[in-house]
DNA sequence: AAGAAGGTCAACCGCATAATT
DNA sequence: GAATTATGCGGTTGACCTTCT
């Protein structure tokens, strides 16, 4: 409620950082950790607002960043974890370590969006658009409602599992403070007291919520989430394989991509070596043992969508309030 | 070579929510 | 329980850079 605007006190600098800026904050966090945010500018000796501070902390000057760009398996994570939660940039965060929200939304909506329209696949449903060889914009009304019925069904798992994480996340939480409490005489012991500190700065996911979803991803959930996830995903391998021979994103569009059908593209090798074009420089040839590796690495995704699908729990593709079962105790 | 158009990304803004009083 | 404060998140902006004409 009554909050008063951080950055609105007279003289406080706005804009772009300076490297002098940037030493003092980072010499300030190295020496005496950041603490309380607000405060830090003043002690720091900076014309900033703690919001601003953070902001450049976490985005840029934490030691623990990995900058640049994004390799094939990050582009698929993120467009994987996106079909699951949505642009909720700080949970896909604590999935991709050393890259911050930030990063990872600006490269959502400069590259990734672009490129799955492109393809024909909506970003926001991560479904194949029917007019999918048509203007890569807008929301597609005349075909909204099937779409609309899969996303509902899918947020209402999302929401389940969530549901979910949220109260085993409490129960570990209540018994990581009755542990903690046990082991308050010898506080030297590494103890779930301490996970916040593993935490990622950008995320307000604690260490056990991030835990439990990468659990849920990785085994209860892996099948719905990948079955969700990897219709577009076999799409976009294809693509990708493609614009790196090629140097062509629309190929998978050309190719008539629409959606069904792609995974047999994919797997049947339709486009085999032969006809595909030799390498136009000495680039691509340096890159075609990448790209073998590439094959390889999207094949063992499939591989393991299609083994995930043949254990999926139905309470996860089709929940109800009953499937819930409380987590164990420890 | 110069201007226009488009792309990229750091940073800001406002809101939501957790934490505190 | 209400009010207040601090922090984090997601959307958006705008400056800078690159590519195109």
């Amino acid at each position: 409620m009554g909050r008063s605007p951080c950055c609105e006190k007279e003289g406080l600098k706005k804009g772009p950082w300076t490297p002098e800026e940037d030493q003092k904050l980072l010499a300030y966090i190295e020496q005496y950790g950041h603490g309380c945010w607000r405060s830090l500018p003043g002690k720091a000796g900076l014309q900033r607002c703690g919001k601003s501070c953070r902001l450049r902390w976490t985005n840029y000057l934490r030691p623990d960043i990995k900058r640049g760009k994004f390799s094939l398996q990050e582009e698929q994570t993120i467009i994987q974890l996106h079909a699951l939660l949505g642009n909720r940039w700080s949970a896909i965060a604590t999935h991709l370590p050393k890259r911050t929200d930030n990063e990872i939304k600006n490269y959502w909506n400069t590259h990734l969006k672009k490129r799955l329209a492109k393809m024909g696949i909506d970003p926001v449903t991560h479904k194949p658009r029917s007019d999918a060889l048509g203007a890569g914009g807008g929301a597609q009304h005349g075909n909204a409602a099937p779409h609309l019925s899969h996303t509902a069904q899918w947020e209402s798992a999302r929401l389940e599992a969530e549901a979910r994480l949220a109260r085993e996340a409490k129960l570990r939480a209540l018994a990581a403070s009755a542990s903690a409490s046990a082991s308050a005489s010898a506080p030297h012991l590494p103890g779930p007291a301490a996970a916040p500190v593993l935490d990622s700065p950008t995320s307000t996911l604690s260490f056990s919520e991030s835990a439990a979803l990468a659990s849920v991803l990785e085994a209860q959930g892996a099948a719905a989430a990948a079955r969700a996830a990897m219709q577009p995903m076999q799409a976009f391998a294809e693509a990708c394989k493609e614009q790196q021979q090629w140097g062509d994103l629309n190929a998978a569009a050309d190719a008539g991509f629409a959606g069904a059908g792609f995974t047999g593209l994919l797997l049947d090798g339709s486009l085999s070596q032969d006809q595909r074009p030799v390498a136009r420089d000495a680039e691509a040839d340096a890159g075609l043992q990448e790209i073998d590796e590439e094959e390889n690495y999207w094949d063992s995704i499939l591989d393991l969508v299609n083994s995930s699908s043949a254990s999926l729990p139905t309470s996860v593709v089709d929940p109800a309030p009953e499937a819930y079962s409380p987590a164990p105790e420890f």
